[in-house]
DNA sequence: TCACATTAAGTGTATATACACTTTAAATAT
DNA sequence: ATATTTAAAGTGTATATACACTTAATGTGA
């Protein structure tokens, strides 16, 4: 049936916010022994592969609030894994993973390859692409 | 060029969350004069089509765990949009959009379309057809 | 040089999310 | 009929998210 744009069915947020619960719910769960969430698994991640940046730059990055980082960095940092450090400029606060933080993120490398490809798996390789394409195009789009 | 699946930048969890912050953002910018975030006027709209259900039940249609509905309802509660009613088994609490909650919907729904709008012209029809088509079978897979 | 504007980051507050645990009520087995 | 199990919902706690406001440091123009 073709889908109707004024029902809350079809509303691109809502769908996105529910199939985003789904799929997180199932990370987080494949993750747990790693004692790291998704969200940190990803900001773990990012930040090793892109080494110090500047808290607006990473919080850029990751399409997120710059205060919403502070708040994800916290645990992180409580537990050793991210380090916050000065800039010649001291308005700027370098966010750099530790050692620890590069040792927790191979550990649990493995146990997110397991939930990456269940999701692969789940919806098919042709909508995983097709996935993946639009999700690009919305942190492309949206700035 | 191809996906590497072990990069971070295509794990599916990561592309979902940073969409749907991205997307959140825009939906809570456009509703804001309606004094509704997103996931309320979702939440409204949800109950307005569905009537009167169990917590349980609301929270199954909505992909959420139980205990986030409840927090969620909260507000709307305090609001006088939904109220919380008893059932003959007293387990159960029916959901129920009350007349004030239908009206503040309506009156955000316009708001809504602009959103939902913007959206869709942003991706491109094809794309968002796409897209609703994998957050569906996103919803049908992962119950 | 110094007042003012700009920029980077943190804080207060509120909502969103979910797991572990608890409470209460209904169903069921003996 | 009662003890046990099952089912529904709430609470404690922790993280995720972002807006409004604040603080501190840099840049800039007169």
């Amino acid at each position: 049936m073709p889908l109707n744009p004024t029902d809350v069915t079809s509303c691109t947020c809502a769908g996105l916010r529910k199939a985003t619960r789904l799929i997180s719910q199932n990370y987080d769960a494949t993750l747990k022994p790693s004692g790291l969430k998704a969200t940190q698994y990803t900001l773990l991640a990012t930040v090793h592969k892109t080494g110090a940046l500047p808290m607006k730059q990473l919080a850029s990055v990751l399409g997120m609030d710059r205060t919403t980082l502070t708040r994800n960095l916290k645990p992180m940092i409580h537990k050793g894994f991210i380090q916050n450090e000065a800039d010649t400029d001291q308005r700027i606060r370098l966010v750099r993973i530790t050692k620890e933080g590069a040792r927790a993120l191979h550990e649990a490398t493995p146990l997110w390859q397991v939930a990456q490809n269940r999701a692969i798996e789940v919806l098919g390789q042709k909508n995983w692409n097709s996935l993946m394409l639009v999700i690009n195009k919305i942190s492309s789009e949206e700035e």
